[in-house]
RNA sequence: GGGGAUGUAGCUCAAUUGGUUAGAGUGCCGGCCUGUCACGCCGGAGGUUGCGGGUUCAAGUCCCGUCAUCCUCGCCA
């Protein structure tokens, strides 16, 4: 054996893949190359496993024949040799390769390997951490590979779903100008400007719109997004959006497009065959249901409204909560009496008071009336007999309430019943759920800043353009597309009057002079000929995570970030020269500055 | 910014009430073995117990601080 000499000559081509070889290929001569996998030296008989992206075949070393042959773990090989049959009895039906294996004639190592922090097997328990600083290692595995390949193959047929619906794939800068509102942008410090920064896109909104006002009536793009706020298991600082924009439309033009698109996408990569139209649903009713505006469907335990039965009743504090302007709501848990015992309530009743509420009713109902729970004294005889009626509840079930303002009501009952779906095992695997949820309110109010905020973003169409009333009751023309409760994506009919606009911006606080120095070039934009306009953006990184069955958008990015946003294996973000710095006119404040040393990535 | 969890060998973990030389599995290295495929058998190397400080005769263990990772609330138009 001889290390490089293949490399020295440039030979390394090969002829198969690892995992290309069957039975029908006996008697070849071929060339493999690969990572060396596992190795089963028994002596006179040496087995080793070369593996690649597209699988594992085994190789079989007479030392004999190759000269000694030493190989470590990942050390990378070209191996020649002729495919031969295993014979029944050695078969190995566990890998695809398995019927055959490949007599070794000669044997290069084009790559030792130091020995990796982890082995590549795709079962592995190592800490997340040691996986992302040796990346490079951690991608070798199966699952990994499986994900992004899968993801490549997904992101693949929606774009060929949107070029062949005449959509054009566009791109738009990456280098922005920061607009107020909506996340924490990424700055870039500009060096020909002394003093003025750029910022990366939180999305391409503005100018897809503006490739709407100038005709490309059919847009859309797999574009990177960037926000600078903390990170969750589905959030990373720069994702992958499908972003699409559409002229001359409606809600529903919008709606078929995505249906068509991932109907076809999940045919082709999965091999499931979705509804052919995905359930609308309006925000409101949404909220009143489900206590959220993503909404998990697959499983029931809906809201139920009892405002009419409190005020009928005695219990002073529902009472009291409807009169006062809040509402009366419960859910029910089937069965819950046993499933959910006296101590199971504490944590029940901390994620509620977690949530808002102030305190946690609930109600076992008994045989002849009674029962147990602070709540049973109330729902004595006829009046618990019209509750049990109203909510659809039976012996045996728990009752759980919550009396509050509806905002506080739909998110400790929304809440309790995800946690609890998820706690008693209610919820069903192998659904795809898809709705779209319309009419979100137009505005929320900051109570803090004391002013109003888009609920989507400033761009949406009102429901009505003249924006009259109360901005509280104002419903937008903003919609969401939800998965098994995971917000995939949204999107709105646009505003494309400039006088509209304006208003909006008024409404939001940004004064003429603002909006003018701001987004006074958007505004001269929708003032020369603007159509109608809508559009919607999935993102990639939690619709690809759900489909293989993730609830942590990690694995299916090859390079993602800490909840930090630091990158373990570059040791991203890092200090720069004093030089750099002075490139692009920026001088550290005294606690930002580092040591001389050059960051060690473990200490900033 | 807040809350919670974790941090011991390359990896995954153990270590009694604070008490002897910090152990196991796996991986790695060496030896043996001609049909293994989670190969087997024998042997070996491998430790700043995240880091800093404190309490104590004695700290992996207790206290304070700090860093990192994960989950989460706020935040994410």
């Amino acid at each position: 054996m001889s290390t490089s000499q293949a490399a020295d000559r440039g030979e390394w081509r090969r002829t198969h893949t690892c995992g290309e070889l069957r039975g029908s290929d006996v008697g070849q001569a071929v060339r493999l190359n690969g990572w060396v996998d596992k190795r089963r030296d028994h002596g006179g008989i040496y087995f080793v496993d070369v593996r690649d992206r597209y699988g594992l075949c085994q190789v079989v070393i007479d030392e004999k024949q190759t000269g000694e042959v030493k190989l470590g773990p990942e050390d990378v090989v070209g191996v020649w040799g002729q495919v031969v049959a295993r014979g029944e009895d050695n078969c190995n039906t566990n890998i695809e390769t398995g019927e055959i294996e490949v007599l070794a004639e000669r044997i290069e190592v084009l790559s030792r390997s130091k020995v990796p922090p982890f082995e590549v097997i795709d079962n592995l328990d190592t800490a997340i951490e040691t996986r992302l600083r040796y990346r490079f290692v951690d991608l070798r595995r199966g699952p990994l590979q499986r994900n992004l390949a899968h993801r490549s193959a997904f992101i693949h047929a929606l774009r060929c779903a949107f070029m062949d619906e005449g959509f054009l794939e566009i791109e738009t800068p990456i280098l922005n100008r920061a607009t107020p509102e909506g996340a924490r942008d990424y700055l870039v410090p500009s060096r020909v400007h002394p003093g003025e920064f750029y910022a990366l896109p939180q999305s391409p909104q503005i100018f897809k719109q503006i490739l709407m006002i100038s005709g490309y009536d059919r847009y859309f793009q797999v574009a990177r997004c960037f926000r600078d706020e903390d990170l969750r298991a589905d959030r990373q600082p720069e994702f992958t959006q499908l972003d699409m924009e559409m002229s001359f439309v409606l809600e529903e033009d919008v709606f078929e497009i995505w249906e068509r698109a991932l109907v076809r996408t999940f045919r082709e990569t999965m091999a499931v065959d979705l509804p052919e139209s995905f359930p609308r649903m309006r925000w409101i009713e949404a909220m009143d249901r489900f206590g959220s505006d993503k909404p998990d469907t697959r499983f029931g335990m809906e809201l139920v409204a009892l405002n009419e039965w409190a005020l009928a009743g005695e219990f002073s504090v529902f009472r009291d909560s409807v009169e006062g302007g809040g509402r009366v709501m419960g859910i029910v848990v089937k069965g819950g009496a046993e499933k959910i015992s006296r101590g199971q309530m504490k944590p029940l009743e901390k994620k509620a008071r977690e949530a808002g509420a102030r305190g946690l009713a609930w109600w076992k109902p008994g045989l002849s009336g009674g029962g147990a729970g602070p709540l049973a004294r109330w729902c004595e005889g006829a009046h618990g007999e019209e509750l049990l009626k109203i909510m659809g509840a039976l012996e045996g079930d728990l009752l759980l309430f919550c009396a509050d303002s509806r905002q506080v009501t739909w998110r400790v009952l929304g809440e309790l019943r995800l946690s609890l779906a998820r706690q008693l095992d209610l919820i069903p695997s192998g659904r795809w759920d898809f709705l779209w949820v319309t009419h979100f309110p137009m505005f929320e109010r900051d109570e803090a800043a004391g002013r109003w905020t888009s609920s989507h973003h400033p761009f949406t169409a009102p429901e009505d353009w003249d924006l009259g009333g109360d901005p509280a009751q104002l419903d937008s023309r903003a919609y969401d597309l939800v998965l098994n409760g995971w917000e995939l994506g949204s999107g709105s009919v646009r505003i494309h009057r400039s006088d509209v606009q304006q208003k909006v911006f008024e409404l939001l606080g940004i004064g003429p002079e603002e909006q003018r120095q701001k987004f006074g070039f958007f505004l001269d934009a929708l003032a020369h000929g603007a159509p109608p306009h809508a559009g919607f953006a999935v993102g990639l990184d939690r619709l690809v995570a759900l489909t293989v069955g993730l609830d942590n958008i990690r694995d299916v990015i090859p390079f993602p970030k800490t909840t930090s946003a630091a990158d373990l294996m570059c040791q991203a973000p890092s200090s720069v020269p004093e030089a750099q710095l002075e490139e692009v006119h920026i001088q550290l404040r005294p606690e930002a500055r580092s040591p001389q040393e050059p960051p060690s990535g473990a200490d900033s």
